[in-house]
DNA sequence: ATAATCTTTACTGTTTCTTAACACTTTTCT
DNA sequence: AGAAAAGTGTTAAGAAACAGTAAAGATTAT
C-alpha cells in the first residue's frame, strides 16, 4: 500500500485529506510542522508527500529541498505565479492551489505515483526466515536457495502475500491459474506435498499448515 | 539538447510556443494534427510532448495513449475537471489550461524533463564485461564488438536495463514489440538462441539464464 | 537483386504437471 | 459406536509443456 505523508498545520484540511486518501486506498501519516515532517522522513519512507506551504517552524520552501527522491505535490492558497514557478524549479513535482478539486488532486497523485513506480521497485516477501524475492524470482531460507517449480513458486507467493490467513483451495486454484491453467484440487495436493518436502529438506521445519476441509495457511 | 514536440493546429499559438521554447534552449518540432504527430513519433524521439486537445483528424485523447514512455503535457482551453482527470489518469503527466502563463509552462516543462532524466536514461549499459552503448548502438565484450540484429539488440538491452532481474517472456515480447512487432514466443526462442551463441562465441561464457516456465535473466 | 534478418517447421532432450493408486485421518451418518 | 464418506499426504509413472538448436521459407532492407 502506498504511503502518503500529509504536511499541513491546518487540522481541518488535514482531516479532509486523510479521509479522502484513506478511502482511495492509500495509507496516510500526518505532520503538523516542517520540523516534524523532517523527523518522520527518516523512519517513514513515504511514496509521496503533500506539502502545505504555510507551516509553523520551517516553512514549505525550506522543507522542500530535504525531500530528495520523493515526489512532492505542493498545496497552497498562494497564487503568485513566480512563487509557483520557483517551487517547481526547486524540486516540487506539482502544484495545486486551494481550494482544490478532490478528483483532480487524486488524479495528480496517481500521476506522480505512476511515475515513481516506473523506476524499479523491489518486492520482497518474508515470513519467518523464508524470503521470496520477486525481482530475481528466488526463494531463500537463510542464505540457502530453494529451487521451486513455477507452480510451487506461485503457491508459496500467494501464501506469503497473505501471511497467517487461511487461503482456501479454490482461491489458490484461482490465483495460480495464470501460471498453471489446468491445475485441479487433486494435482494441487501433489504440488503442496512437493513444496512442503523442499522446505522441510532445507530447514527441517513446517511452514504450511492444512486447515481441514478449507485450505492452507502459513504457521 | 532536449527535443520538444508541439502538437497544435493553431498556427499562432504554435509560433508563440516555438519561439518561447527555442529561446529557452530547447529544440522544437511542430505537428499540426494527431496523425502527423504519430508519423513523426517514430523517427523523431522527443523528450517531451506538448499536446493540444482540439486537433483535426485524431484528437488529443486518441493520440495520448500512443505516447508511451514520453512525458506529455496537455494544453487546452477546456476546463472541465472530469476531462482533466481522465487525461491525467490516461497517461498525461500534467495539464495546463489556456491561456497559460509562460513562466509556469516553462517550469512545468522543466519538472517533467527533470523527472524523465532521473528515471534512468543512461545511454551506456554494463553488465560484467558486457557493454551496450545506446548512442552508437553497439555491443562490446572487452574491446571485441558483437554484431547483433535489431531484435537481439532489443532483447539484450532490456535484460541489461534490469540486471539480475527475471524478465518474463511476455514482458520481453511486449517491450521489444516496437522493434519487432510480430515476434512470438516461438520465434523469441530462436532469437535467444542466436544471441546466446554470439555472446558465447565472443567470450565462451554464459550471460543469460533461463528461468523455467517464466523467462530469462542475466547471471 | 542480393543480402540480411525474421518467422516457421521440425526434432531432441529435459523439466514439470497431472493422473492413478494406496495408506491414513477426520468427519458424518445411522 | 461403527461403518461409510470425504479429505489429506505420498509415491511412482506416463503425459504434457518447455527449452534449445538447425534448417528452410518468408519478409524486409539496401
Amino acid at each position: 500500500m502506498k504511503e502518503i505523508l500529509i504536511i499541513d498545520d491546518d487540522i481541518h484540511i488535514g482531516n479532509v485529506l486523510e479521509e479522502l486518501l484513506t478511502k482511495e486506498g492509500y495509507h496516510t501519516t500526518r505532520a503538523y510542522s516542517g520540523t516534524e515532517a523532517l523527523l518522520l522522513l527518516s523512519s517513514l519512507k513515504p511514496d509521496l508527500v503533500l506539502l502545505d506551504l504555510m507551516l509553523p517552524g520551517l516553512n514549505g520552501e525550506e522543507v522542500l529541498p530535504k525531500m530528495k527522491g520523493i515526489p512532492v505535490i505542493v498545496l497552497s492558497a498562494k497564487i503568485d505565479i513566480d512563487n509557483k514557478v520557483d517551487l517547481l524549479l526547486q524540486g516540487a513535482c506539482d502544484y495545486i492551489t486551494k481550494p482544490f478539486n478532490t478528483k483532480e488532486l487524486l488524479a495528480r497523485i496517481a500521476v506522480q505515483l505512476r511515475q515513481s513506480s516506473n523506476s524499479s521497485q523491489i518486492s520482497i516477501l518474508r515470513f519467518d526466515d523464508l524470503i521470496l524475492n520477486q525481482n530475481i524470482h528466488k526463494v531463500l531460507i537463510g542464505d540457502h536457495e530453494i529451487k521451486l517449480t513455477r507452480t510451487e513458486y506461485a503457491i508459496l507467493k500467494l501464501l506469503l502475500q497473505n501471511p497467517t490467513q487461511v487461503i482456501t483451495k479454490s482461491t489458490l486454484l484461482d490465483r495460480i491459474s495464470e501460471d498453471t491453467p489446468d491445475c485441479t484440487e487433486s494435482s494441487l495436493k501433489i504440488h503442496m506435498s512437493n513444496l512442503r518436502k523442499k522446505l522441510r529438506e532445507a530447514n527441517n521445519k513446517e511452514y504450511i499448515e492444512s486447515v481441514w476441509g478449507i485450505g492452507f495457511k502459513l504457521i
